[in-house]
DNA sequence: AACTAGGATGGGAACGTTCCCATTTCATCG
DNA sequence: CGATGAAATGGGAACGTTCCCATCCTAGTT
């Protein structure tokens, strides 16, 4: 067994539910108030050695934490930054907020993470809260129409930040993947590997999301080059049916063509990759793309390939863009678009059978 | 393009950054202030029908929202449930933390995640920022030692909850597995589909903790069953090297015998996935069995057999037990102990190639 | 008509801290 | 020694709300 520090016997007591105050720890230490206020704060060097040494002990010796609700109401700070997230269990949600909260925490602050499960009603009544907590900054994940809450909040000063998300009418910072970039790389990498027939799906496409911009350029690819042809669906991943219904549709017009699936996320990657299971489809004959990286990847079949979005980065930058529009908050620059480049991860999924001076994956299990 | 109720043209002009008072609304709608602080609150039914609708008129022309703060202050209420997880992207933690989020706002609160990384010195960080924020109830899914940040939070009467942990000198209330239970369905099932011969992997095991309880009845059903031997191993998975030794090692051995692999959680299951491929294994010839289900586990080879955790009932039940006992803070309740049965999900993983009468999976891709 | 009880409404104090202005202390210089 | 300026220290008011006690009004009962 280890050893702790502070080794207490099972039937540890409990001390009474009481927190210090910093009258009592300046009580503690002799000294006012204000002198305590000050190191805690940024004013610490501000104080005697002799005084500081005291503070700190009488502070320890009562387990002293300041009240964050105290200081929120006198010094105008919450040091809280909300995250309003669509569905907290899709990957590439989590890996942002990963970025996200570290940045926040670098910087001193606490992230509040609301998960609105694609409900505009939760995502109303989280707004509410964010606004009642007077977070100071807003990062937002979701789908949807901007709600009366959502221009409120812009209203009243908060800065936010869509994270791949564009709207047409409501000016905000954005932060996410390059969409042209990225169906232009899916696409000409695809091209490159002989497939010549492209079924791009989406989840639902929201008024001017980001979701509609890779949509219109994988739509204008396709006018734009005699070699290409294809078809784009948006569609709800829960009604299993229908993304059946829309890959045979696909592949019984696709005799005579190379055909492969674009996923314009990692949800859709994974139903899709379900979907050619079922079907007892072959990953690369049928080529697969998906948009995102996911851990499993390289586990299915002869490898996914993907076109990997620098989550981390994206989290930080969001972060970045909400803290410099806190410091400035006189200087009402115009909305800001940090775009990153997605990066292709080769494997077998676009190598196509007949081809194999192409692929070059890894060796795969042979169940 | 759909239409807002509060269409607004793109260069929307931007209000003072003000956060309407409870004095503003008062005067606004000329009532006391305290009639104002009771219809945001529980007592609204107090109100005559007419002074509720003046009231709520004001606070909508206003935008106003009850600034939590000072709520949490006078009231001594924060409605912050805090939550401390060793790894934000870890799938098991992210569908607890919806199960979780989700009882916490039935309920009126917000959750507020930090997360550790996996380090120690950030726990504490975040613990010294979660008692200032005077959170009134703390789900903790980390390993490592209790810190004295973590036992002042309980002393000082913060409800607490362990999410698969038990520590043996600190009491609180888990919710997690039934460790034993798991270990035995695992065993069993793997004895039944004809492996003799069990290779246990986990991450590093903390003191007391439920790692250390699975891997101690797995050594016991060891000890205790002479048909069954193998062999058990914690090892943090950043070890590339290390991990393929131990396989490598455990199976230069089981000739002669029926060798399968059980992995202690998610992460192990994917780096021992990723291992078996490494290796050109097949799985079912070498058995895997993972204890927690994960969205890509029947995408990989003839599909993973996995152990699947209520995740979100788990959360939900951590969150019961907190509020319970703020509901009855002079109730001072043994630790409590919820356990969740897991579910075995069958896949090919555990079945052996020379028993195909065993093999119902579905049929498999073959590259 | 007088009394009582309940419902509705309101004002002042307090919550724990920061901020602002004031005071005290100390060191240096003339 | 006295004056000056900087550093160190401290007290009161304010932040936005809740809570507690007080007051008023109305309806019912005697």
């Amino acid at each position: 067994m280890g050893t702790f520090p502070f080794h207490r016997h099972a039937a540890m007591p409990r001390t009474t539910p009481h927190r210090a105050t910093i009258l009592q720890v300046a009580r503690e230490a002799g000294v006012s108030k204000t002198s305590v206020s000050r190191y805690f704060s940024d004013e610490r060097a501000r104080l005697s050695r002799d005084m500081q040494s005291r503070i700190a002990s009488a502070a320890r010796r009562l387990s002293y934490h300041p009240n964050q609700m105290a200081r929120g109401l006198k010094g105008g700070r919450s040091q809280l930054i909300g995250m309003l997230v669509a569905d907290i269990r899709n990957p590439f949600s989590v890996a942002v907020m990963h970025g996200v909260e570290q940045a926040c925490r670098e910087r001193g602050f606490s992230l509040l993470v609301c998960n609105t499960d694609n409900d505009p009603a939760q995502e109303r009544e989280h707004l509410a809260l964010l606004a009642s907590y007077r977070v100071e900054g807003l990062v937002i994940n979701a789908a949807g129409q901007p709600s009366r809450e959502l221009r409120a909040l812009a209203a009243q000063g908060t800065p936010l930040v869509l994270l791949d998300r564009m709207l047409s009418d409501f000016e905000a910072d954005v932060v996410g993947l390059d969409n042209t970039q990225t169906i232009d790389m899916a696409l000409d990498h695809l091209r490159q590997q002989g497939y010549d027939n492209v079924l791009y799906l989406s989840e639902p496409v929201a008024q001017a999301s980001s979701r509609q911009a890779r949509l219109k350029h994988f739509e204008q690819r396709l006018a734009d080059d005699p070699t290409l042809r294809g078809e784009a669906h948006s569609l709800a991943l829960a009604e299993d049916n229908r993304l059946q219904d829309v890959i045979a549709g696909f592949l019984s017009q696709a005799s005579g063509s190379a055909p492969a699936i674009l996923c314009g996320n990692g949800n859709v990657t994974l139903a899709v990759a379900h979907a050619l299971q079922a079907r007892g489809a072959r990953l690369g004959e049928i080529g697969l793309l998906g948009i995102d990286e996911l851990e499993w990847c390289n586990l299915v079949g002869p490898g996914i390939t993907t076109l990997a979005q620098p989550t981390d980065a994206i989290g930080r930058a969001a972060v970045h863009n909400l803290l410099q529009r806190l410091e400035e908050p006189q200087r009402q620059a115009p909305p800001k678009r940090t775009h990153y480049q997605a990066r292709l991860i080769l494997r077998g999924s676009t190598c196509r059978p007949n081809t194999p001076d192409q692929y070059d994956s890894v060796s795969q299990e042979r169940p």
